[in-house]
DNA sequence: TTGTGTTTTATTGCCTCC
DNA sequence: GGAGGCAATAAAACACAA
């Protein structure tokens, strides 16, 4: 009824009517893990947030638009810089530069530029970082591209589990077989799918290439140092002496594709993948990250890196990586729904770790403070319900994703680069995100210190918990009276982009995930 | 307070696929 | 031809500096 009515006030309404928080929380996180939506998902979706399709279908749409410019403007931004790893850059990105330097299609003349485009190569936006990051994850690429687009380990899993023999990951299997005889890499091709008796179609055909030739680049750079069938870059280094690279990490702060640059071989990605690489190192790293957190923004990194960089770029890695596994966990251990606004920075957000740094700040927080002072009952109201409603939008999804797993003729037929696209945009935005950390830093400055000033013993709290200590510094006294109300009724956003976007920390997901593959 | 720039939302047209 | 997606555009909402 009431869901009806608003549909028709807001189709009465011309006037645009901004996303509540609740809403562009529940889509940000529902499209991180499913960049494209079925019918069954749109329906569902705008019942619950009680919009229309059309609005739900829109959303998305820009959204991926969004995801889309934002790509342009980091590609853009960093030139061709980063594009020393010319041999990954290219495979990657589905072009072939030729001698005079333009581009053209050449052995990937099989790539459908629209998928490519989708994957985020279509600005020859692929790095090595991203691969690395795909072959660090290589497991759970592998469910992806057998099986669906749900990004859920656990899901999929029984999906991946016909589909890829004894969770053998299709890549691990033979990746020296894909580098031709010079050791270069062999031309995408399609029916290169069919090794393993599975042939996806379309879409993941393209998807699973594209991955396939980034993971094997990645291992060919590794080299030696690669072991097929044990834990990831299962190599012992020598201890590296502490800050023995820290003037490299300064220098890379600017970089992000130095992971699987060749030139740097020593660099602190490789030294940490290396500690990442042996499952008790890793573990306790990881597990240390969890504990101490999330909320000390980079402060853990420093004992393992070095003062500054740690704030940042190695954590957004982190972060970004994190957050869309949100919504995607189905482990009754891991993150709870209330997980999902649980960052380590205390903004809510989604996916965006460049333009979400800035959004965190001046929306989560400032935005905010500036919203509480206005109306804070109304704000706390507006999170408490907004909990509510995202873990309610979890079942939502969780049954979705249940659905689509069930359902193989979507898997077969609907395309969905998902979290592929979302590592490659996680980490182009990434590397946009040095750009704006000057700007930022002020903020952060501020934002750490109130963050620690609110939560001094690093308590995992949720951050509408925060939400109402911030405004509760506002409005010490001010006594919330919280409400169910509907997510339609929740006021627009004021901070709107706050909730969608944060940078989150290492999901426990992942490190688990990773975890098992170590194990 | 106001002007300006940015972001988000809505609309429309075109294209591709079935 | 319909559905879905992308791109361009306009306009509202918002953020921010002067």
């Amino acid at each position: 009824m009431q869901s009806e009515e608003n549909k028709l006030s807001m189709e009465k309404n011309k006037k645009r009517r901004l996303k509540t928080p609740a809403q562009l929380t529940a889509l940000e996180n529902f499209y991180n893990d499913h960049k494209y939506l079925t019918e069954e998902m749109k329906s569902e979706l705008a019942e619950e947030l009680e919009l229309t399709e059309k609005q739900i279908s829109g959303w998305f749409c820009h959204r991926r638009l969004k995801d889309k410019k934002l790509m342009n403007d980091e590609v853009g931004a960093n030139g061709r810089q980063d594009r020393s790893s010319g041999v990954i850059q290219d495979r990657g990105s589905g072009l072939v530069q030729d001698s005079c330097g333009s581009t053209k299609h050449g052995d990937y003349r099989y790539l459908d530029p629209k998928e490519v485009e989708s994957h985020g190569l279509y600005n020859h936006e692929f790095s090595a970082a991203d691969m690395t990051y795909a072959q660090r994850n290589n497991h759970h690429y592998a469910e992806n591209d057998s099986a669906t687009d749900n990004t859920s380990s656990e899901s999929c899993s029984s999906l991946q589990d016909r589909l890829l023999p004894q969770g053998q990951d299709q890549y691990d299997m033979e990746p020296s077989s894909h580098l031709m005889p010079n050791g270069s890499l062999p031309p995408l091709n399609p029916k290169g799918a069919n090794n393993m008796g599975y042939k996806p179609s379309g879409y993941l055909k393209v998807k699973g290439e594209i991955e396939h030739v980034a993971i094997t680049a990645v291992k060919k750079q590794l080299g030696n140092h690669f072991q097929e069938d044990g834990p990831l870059l299962s190599v012992e280094f020598d201890t590296i002496p502490p800050g023995a690279f820290e003037g490299q990490i300064a220098d890379l702060a600017n970089e992000g594709y130095y992971a699987a640059n060749p030139a740097l071989p020593n660099s602190p990605e490789v030294s940490a993948a290396k500690k990442q690489s042996s499952g008790s190192r890793y573990d306790s790293y990881f597990t240390k990250l969890r504990s101490q957190d999330s909320h000390k923004e980079g402060s853990d990194f420093g004992s393992l890196h070095g003062p500054d960089l740690q704030d940042k770029k190695p954590h957004k890695h982190i972060n970004q990586r994190a957050s869309f596994h949100s919504f995607t966990n189905h482990l009754p251990h891991k993150n709870s729904s209330l997980d999902l606004y649980v960052d380590s920075t205390g903004e809510a957000s989604a996916y965006n770790g460049a333009k979400n740094h800035r959004m965190g700040t001046k929306h989560g927080f400032e935005g905010m403070r500036s919203d509480s002072a206005s109306n804070p009952s109304d704000h706390y109201e507006e999170n408490a319900v907004a909990v509510k409603q995202i873990d309610s939008l979890l079942h939502l999804y969780n049954n979705i994703n249940l659905k689509n797993v069930q359902k193989s003729e979507y898997v077969k037929s609907k395309p969905s680069n998902l979290v592929h696209k979302s590592q490659i945009y996680l980490n182009a935005e990434e590397k946009g995100l040095t750009k704006r950390m000057a700007k930022e830093e002020k903020f952060n400055g501020d934002r750490k210190l109130k963050k620690q000033y609110h939560d001094p013993d690093g308590i995992k709290v949720l951050s509408n918990e925060k939400m109402v200590a911030k405004r509760a510094k506002v409005d010490p006294f001010q006594q919330y009276d919280v409400k169910q109300t509907p997510v339609s009724d929740l006021e627009p956003r004021k901070v709107q982009r706050s909730a969608a976007e944060m940078p989150s920390s290492f999901s426990e997901d992942e490190t688990a995930e990773t975890s098992s593959s170590v194990d």
